[in-house]
Formats: C-alpha cells, structure tokens, sequence
DNA sequence: ATCAATAATGAAAATGAATTGCAATTTCAT
DNA sequence: ATGAAATTGCAATTCATTTTCATTATTGAT
C-alpha cells in the first residue's frame, strides 16, 4: 500500500474504512473487476458501501497507479490491481468472458522496435487476443 | 462493394443514395473516422443527411466486415475501412491524436504462439502503442 | 406506371455507464 | 472537543450510443 499512502499525503486525503475496505479488497482479490462487479462483490462482504464510493476508490487507485483501467470490446471499463512494474496482456474469451493475463519480452522488444521506426516514443501499450479459451472450445454444444 | 452487396441481399436491404454517399465516402477515405467526424465531414459534401443515418451506416459497414471498430483510451468507438484481410496495429500519438497503422509479421506470429499454449482459438486482436510521435516531440514546447 | 410491402431516414427520446453536485457525515490535527 | 476539510450516498447530469416512431423512398409485382 505504499504508493497508496504517498498519494495520500499528496493529495490531502483521509482515510476512511470503507475506502480502506475497498482497497484491501480488490488489491488482494488480484483480478479484474468492472465498478459493478466489485460493488455486488464488496456489497456480500460488507454493507453500507456505495456505488459511487467503489467508483471513487477505484479512480484513486488508478491515478495512483495500482489500479489500471481498460476496456475490452464492450464499452465498460475494467480495473485491475498492479502489483510493481508488471505490465501484460491480454487474452480474452468470448464466450465465458474469461481474461488470462500473460507477458511477452520478445513481443514487448518487436513493439519497441516498431514505434521507433516511426519516431514514436511509447508511454503505454495495450494487446489483447480475443477468442476461445480451452474449456469453451471443449463444451461447444452451446447456442 | 463486394461484400456490402451480398450483405444486402442477405438481409434484404434497400439502397438509397444517401447511404451509398455515406460508403463510398468513409471507403474512399481510408482512413479513421468517430461517427461524429465523419457526420462532419459528410455535412460539408452533402446536406441532408443525419447523424442517424451516417451512424447507422457505419453499422452496417461494420456488421458485413467493411468497417473495423474500436476504442482508443477514451470512450468513442472509431471506425476505418477495411479493404481486404489487412488487419494492421495502431500507434497513437497521445497528444496530437494521430493515428498511425503498422503491420508487423512476427508480433502476430508470436501472438498466435502465446495463444497456443494457453488453448485459446484466437478470432481477433488488437494491439496499440500510445506515445508522443515525431512530430510532437519536437515541437515540445507546448503545456 | 401504379400499388403494396417494406426499408431508410430524421428528429426526438431512451439508454447506459461514467461522473458530479450537494447536503450530511466522518476524519484528524490542534 | 472543535472546526476545517475530506468522504459518502443519492440523486442528478453528462455524453456517446442506440432506439422509437412517424414520414418518405425504394423495390418487386401487377
């Protein structure tokens, strides 16, 4: 929670357990979550907990950079904790919605490559694979 | 036209001149378009013609294979022609908003190697490099 | 060419997720 | 304990997307 403390004092912030709550949750649950899902999550956990205050605490997190934000396919936003540094990707299942993440330095060194032959320098990229996972490849006797 | 013509027998489609302007312009362009955009930029060729129906148009363009749709960072679904099998990557220039298209064989190559081993059957992907582009990086002086 | 059936269009309304305003409540340094 | 400032909940707003519906245009059959 350290860059969560800097930001903080940064910033003026208090604290407050449901923030807190909200935080620890999601931080340890090390997955993706849209606002909603995590709301209905946290909202079995513990109760009095707003949409509005998830919403809020998962911007905090995403200004200061434990959280990062992103939107496959559908027009909803997404958030998933950050560990350190580890950035990955995507593949995303159509079917059952599923999201794996992985890593890919000989990728991530081409991508390098690529934006250089044009003069871009990078700040952030985004892959993402979508099709079928195993599983929804095996049970394919569905609509 | 092709593909747009079988798409429209398929589902019974009538044509109008209206709609044709609208594709062969976006087609002719080549290039990306949000749906205001390209509202806009129709507005300037030809009065008459709404929102609605460049919206609707995109639509169609996008659902017979004509048009990819995607989302950069923001929530604005952006459209461009696709002319054969071309699939391409993007760059993206965060501060002036230019948009620039890339092919790489082997970042594909070694995308379909991640999703192998996972077991996923790949239908699509998208990769994006956000940065500064050439241009802007130069003429830096700027908030 | 005329007619009926059906698609296309425009304008306005609806939708849906994201975001904000504000009053009430809580936090925290003093 | 006190007061300034942050947090919260809820309702309201925003903004792009999508749909509705009345009107107009297109098409195939006659």
């Amino acid at each position: 929670m350290k860059s969560f403390a800097r930001h903080k004092t940064k910033y003026g912030l208090k604290s407050s357990s449901k923030r807190t709550f909200i935080v620890d949750f999601f931080m340890k649950a090390g997955r993706h979550f849209t606002v909603e899902e995590l709301y209905n999550e946290i909202k079995k956990h513990r109760k009095g907990i707003s949409y509005s205050t998830v919403y809020r605490a998962l911007k905090l997190l995403a200004d200061c950079g434990l959280a990062g934000e992103s939107m496959f396919g559908d027009s909803v936003s997404r958030y998933e904790p950050i560990s350190r540094s580890d950035h990955h990707d995507h593949l995303i299942c159509s079917r059952c919605g599923r999201i794996i993440e992985f890593e890919n330095g000989k990728i991530e060194q081409l991508q390098h490559n690529v934006a250089e032959k044009y003069g871009f320098s990078v700040s952030a990229h985004r892959l993402e694979l979508y099709g079928v996972c195993r599983e929804c490849q095996r049970k394919r006797r569905r609509k």
